[in-house]
DNA sequence: ATGAAAGCGCTAACAC
DNA sequence: GTGTTAGCGCTTTCAT
């Protein structure tokens, strides 16, 4: 059995309270009391026990983070905004890993409360509506984080995705492709972002008055999904005379690259592609891929900056805060001849 | 306010020691009794408070995990394996980051200590030798992983270096190599794993007879380590006649590999690459890189398994368990014309 | 089968 | 400046 303050008090022939004092330095205590006090506990090694700290102040410095794969390089970077900044402020995480079901999501929501966490941060990849619900029913901030849907009037943080897709349309008009193919697996989802990334690409290229809209769906979002449309991409590129693919996401568009790399196919000569994300492994790849930097770590941090501002009664900007993206000219794509 | 057992109680007529017994099914409870509380938990959403709970049980059902960047893939994976089991028997997961620096490891496992969590797990990269000190003071199960040092007598898992680099040794020989380079940033540590594995490689290519040992000597283990040696491999290839490159780690294999597209180099055709970890990245790749599978998600997994068994006070192997790894054959190696 | 009461380890009035 | 005491929300004897 560990020491308790008992134990500390009963060797320093002090109160439990003047032991609670020193450890907390809450209120003045005397420098030979406080001396002594201190002498014991480094003595019997004794560390107060957090849990019994938190039943009364109600305070447990425990944030839920709530996630879908911690495995997935994009949210695994949120995790390590939201890790670093929390422990500036003394703010631990507990993790839990949903795999996407919204069951699960649901029932962490409901364990971390038991739990006592301060605030929870949800990382989801589904459109999951019952969690409304649930938070309400519960009084802990959150915010809600999602690459692929919106929850509206949730407190979010994420980029301006029709401005980013409008952007990268335009970088790629700049650099002389007429023909861009939008790739998507976009199906009519009510909540998609995708939405608003497909407007973004359509007012660029309707403005630019010279090429058509060309869509491709793909059946997901995934590296796998990227490289099985790669046959129906290079279909449409001659129907269309297509020189440049814009994929939703960076893993469709990795996917793609390899599919052309398989097939002989010359990336950017024979095509420029470009992506949206900016994930880890696209800067490593060769050719490096052009992308929008959603700034993963930047989107974690401020989530749980956040959630202790309104821990500290400080006043919080309401609903979605949108950060700056950057669009990342690499070798991917080039300049039409 | 959440409800409390108290209300529960007031409002279902009833002591709190029934309704304790209720919704821990210690001990029997009238039928209508216990419709009755069930009804009321219902009605008014109470949750026990877990934290009061543990206070008196001892029990936090939390396992604390230190790692150096959950941002690294094979981390993560490590990190998911953990996560995973640790579910399956009610565990949750304190996430810490030291970011590899040596004070910041020990300050987590007693910050973990004082937040009562059952275990510990540290994911290090480093040596540091004080962190047995700090755990010997400490009464829980723990268990030391580090893909980089071996911290003698302490529970651990992982795979046997000696044994797996010998083995790709090998495959590389059988593939008709003869001058095969070992790349690494050994520096003579005490602790280094890299030790068994050179020693695997020198065996190997000391009973093929056929072959020199040629050692190449990075910065460091990363990406970048990789690429900037890129120009030292070539030379050394010029002067030695080889034909093969075995990188100690995957993040080296990949630097060079974007070195020699990055200089017209083609692999496997003019060079031969094999890594070691198999971190994501290896399969993504063009060429797909030959590596030595290192199963971290079983790493995390047997990690925590053991812990569990260890709070059961089931027996529990001591100190090293070596899991099975694999030789990844794949394009970055090819057979010599 | 149920309730009263002690106590987990700590903080925070409240006295003195 | 220090000690006493009442909880925090719960589990667990111990009676009944």
């Amino acid at each position: 059995m560990p020491a308790t303050i008992k134990d500390v008090a009963k060797m320093a022939g002090v109160s439990i309270s003047t032991v609670s004092r020193v450890i907390n330095d809450s209120k003045p205590v005397s420098p030979e009391v406080r001396k002594k006090v201190l002498d014991i506990i480094e003595e019997i090694g004794y560390k107060p026990n957090e849990v019994a700290r938190t039943l009364v102040t109600k305070k447990s410095f425990l944030i839920g983070v709530i996630v879908t794969d911690i495995g997935n390089s994009y949210i695994a970077q949120m995790v390590r905004g939201i890790e670093e900044v929390g422990k500036m402020y003394n703010y631990d995480i507990l993790l839990c890993s949903s795999y996407g079901d919204k069951e699960t999501e649901l029932k962490f929501i409901q364990l971390l409360n038991r739990k006592q966490v301060e605030g929870i941060i949800l990382i989801s990849e589904i459109f999951n509506e019952e969690v409304k619900k649930q938070f309400e029913s519960y009084d802990i901030p959150f915010v809600y984080l999602n690459r692929y849907y919106s929850m509206e009037e949730f407190p979010t943080v994420s980029i301006n995705d029709y401005d980013a897709s409008y952007e990268m349309t335009n970088y790629l008009i700049s650099l002389g492709h007429k023909n861009i193919i939008y790739v998507t697996a976009y199906n009519d989802e009510e909540n998609s972002l995708e939405k608003l990334k497909i407007a973004g690409y359509k007012k660029a290229v309707d403005e630019f008055e010279q090429g058509d809209e060309i869509f491709c769906y793909s059946k997901g979002y995934n590296i796998e999904d990227g490289y099985e449309i790669g046959k129906d991409i290079l279909n449409i590129r001659e129907n269309y005379d297509a020189t440049a693919i814009f994929c939703s996401h960076d893993e469709l568009a990795i996917g793609l690259m390899n599919y052309f790399i398989d097939n002989n196919v010359r990336v950017p000569e024979d095509i420029s592609i470009a992506g949206y994300g900016d994930i880890k492994i696209a800067s490593i790849l060769r050719p490096r891929l052009t992308t929008i930097k959603e700034p993963y770590y930047d989107i974690g941090a401020v989530a749980i900056r956040r959630i202790v501002k309104e821990l500290k009664d400080e006043s919080v900007d309401e609903g979605r805060i949108n950060l700056p993206f950057q669009i990342k000219k690499r070798e991917s794509c080039a300049k039409v001849e």
